[in-house]
DNA sequence: CGCAGAAAGTTAATCGTTTAACTATGAGGT
DNA sequence: ACCTCATAGTTAAACGATTAACTTTCTGCG
């Protein structure tokens, strides 16, 4: 591959005018920049990057730290942020923790995993890349994240422990308050709910949307309507069984994500109700499952291109120099409305 | 971020010495290691990869080019691939073209789509990666691919046109031969297909598999039990429709992937009947659906970690100077049996 | 004692850019 | 004629590592 030299040996001038036909910083006569333009296009030059980079500096690079690349919303996050960087010249350097996304129970072992997070901070930092997006599944009560010296971060999904960090995440408490209200408001009256794992943020969120709801339609919530699953399939089966087997049982259940309303589906079929006809279920993620049951469910979508966007783009701000003014943004979702409600 | 020369002038020695002290490729006395060491551990001192890349002329970076990285194989190939590389201190560096992985029948318009497979192998040339690995969706009749002038490169997941090129890929026939097969064992006789987008080679790739199944047990296979539907749940639902309205309907439904399966499901219990009593299901891809269907859905589990885990191992052995022995691997799948099938 | 050879360092070139500082030339103004 | 200034180009020093080639010192052996 061709070098500057080469050209401009070709060329018959120094390698500082290659480089000033280039760049267009400097004021080069029409005659050579013409003759320097035809030497590069009779041979394969290349600008090196590296060693712009290294010049200059700056790699125009971004690292994206994700914990599962295999998780649900990341490859859309990383996505919207691949969109927004790719618009301004920059690159994605992918780094992979491979944490188990299901291990919920024992996020709260905050040390080890901090020094995982850390591992995978550092590598990025050793390639030198120019910012960093941290695509968290879980918001950070302690923040043990070291942040790198000098590198810009931004964290996307779910929010950074310390609210100086700049975060963009989704808005949990709306949308399961939303998602309570539209069964509210076709006159259901019963509305349980099925948590996710009680040790995640979302969950907790989630519950408060709801009871918000709840209360302000003057609505009872008895305990026994509020049961906790663990966000998986089975338990979606397990707690919907034990709703139905009230005294009095709920006409609507609000499954705090797909797959656990999926086990809602399984339970209620199997004793023989219809749904929507005698019981609503809502779910929330708006997976591919979603639109595979029958009827299809209604449930929520998490704006996640857009907090990969959003996210980027706060970060090329802050690599402009500027400070971010809000460093918390809180981005809507959608309810997607499907088959499996119906009014009382 | 302190440079080797500051660690030098501090243990008083020179750069080179500081760099043999942390190469190991020439021998340094005791004393000045230990006085190096010392420095770097006072200082925050890291070595900059960038400087060294462009020395070596190495970057330790593979391109990952995807097509659309929210495809439902994409995040499994990548983390494989990520898995290995990181073995090996490689990084990724992806390049996301966005293409709509929905588009089958625009598939054929391979002009405008090699341009944008060229411009995102050009992003990656640009930034002189090692290697790259193309996780293409779809086999390649003609390969318009502008393979980038010294850059090694390997096809995942789906096959290049051109068989010199080193490919890995899963096996689609022999799945689904299996598949068929085990309906067979089951005592079924009426054994009907959904096919996917007749466009694709993966749709064509199973018939063959379920084709050799039926002929190899002497099954007649009747053209109205081979519908050919389009990967999406709602043809699932209209093909299955048209099966049970047969005058002779079959007793087992093979669909060629999840969400058709999926669609099944739906126009199956729609007609009264029950899966797996009165008919029995099976699908393709072990989506998170399969396990969420009610009974959970028979499945093959397509090996896409090992396939990105693969291709980047190949694609080290390249870098290394070897030559692939065997440029197409074509690794098995795995049948995931679940409840969805009853013997006859 | 003399010499070979190993051990421990240093010097300086190199990778491919960018850019401040400098030179040379000519145009324009007084 | 002289000064100023703009234009077009060159030179050379960075950026931060690696490494071949060289120097110096020391060890061991005949």
């Amino acid at each position: 591959m061709a070098t500057m030299k080469e050209i401009a040996a070709l060329s018959g001038v120094s390698v500082a005018t290659v480089s000033h036909v280039l760049s267009g910083k400097k004021s080069v006569s029409p005659s050579t920049r013409e003759r320097v333009l035809q030497s590069i296009g009779l041979t394969n030059y290349k600008l090196n990057t590296i060693a712009k980079s290294l010049r200059m500096n700056k790699t125009h690079i971004i690292g994206v730290l994700v914990e599962d690349i295999c998780g649900l919303p990341v490859p859309e996050i990383v996505d919207g942020i691949n969109q927004c960087l790719e618009e301004s010249g920059y690159q994605v350097l992918l780094s992979n923790l491979r944490l188990l996304q299901k291990l919920y129970n024992q996020y709260e072992q905050l040390s080890q995993y901090t020094g995982i997070v850390n591992r995978g901070l550092q590598l990025l930092e050793d390639a030198r890349v120019d910012g960093i997006i941290y695509v968290a599944m879980h918001d950070r009560r302690i923040d043990g994240i070291h942040q790198p010296v000098s590198i810009p971060l931004v964290y996307a999904y779910a929010e950074s422990g310390d609210p100086a960090n700049v975060s963009v995440t989704y808005d949990n408490e709306n949308s399961a308050y939303e998602m309570t209200r539209l069964l509210i408001r076709q006159n259901h009256r019963q509305v349980a709910l099925i948590a996710g794992h009680a040790n995640t943020s979302a969950a907790n969120r989630r519950l408060t949307g709801y009871r918000q709801a709840m209360d302000e339609a003057g609505l009872p919530v008895p305990p026994e309507y509020i049961r906790w699953g663990d966000w998986e399939y089975h338990s979606g089966v397990e707690q919907a069984g034990a709703l139905l087997a009230l005294a009095l049982p709920p006409t609507a259940i609000f499954a705090m994500n797909d797959p656990m309303a999926a086990g809602c589906y399984a339970a209620i079929k199997r004793s023989g109700l219809r749904i929507p006809e005698d019981i609503s279920v809502v779910g929330f993620d708006n997976r591919e499952i979603a639109s595979c049951l029958f009827p299809g469910l209604t449930t929520v979508a998490l704006p996640n291109k857009e907090i990969g966007h959003t996210a980027a783009q706060q970060l090329l701000q802050r690599l402009d120099g500027l400070t971010i003014a809000t460093p918390r943004t809180t981005l809507p979702c959608r309810i997607i409305r499907r088959d499996s409600t119906l009014p009382r």
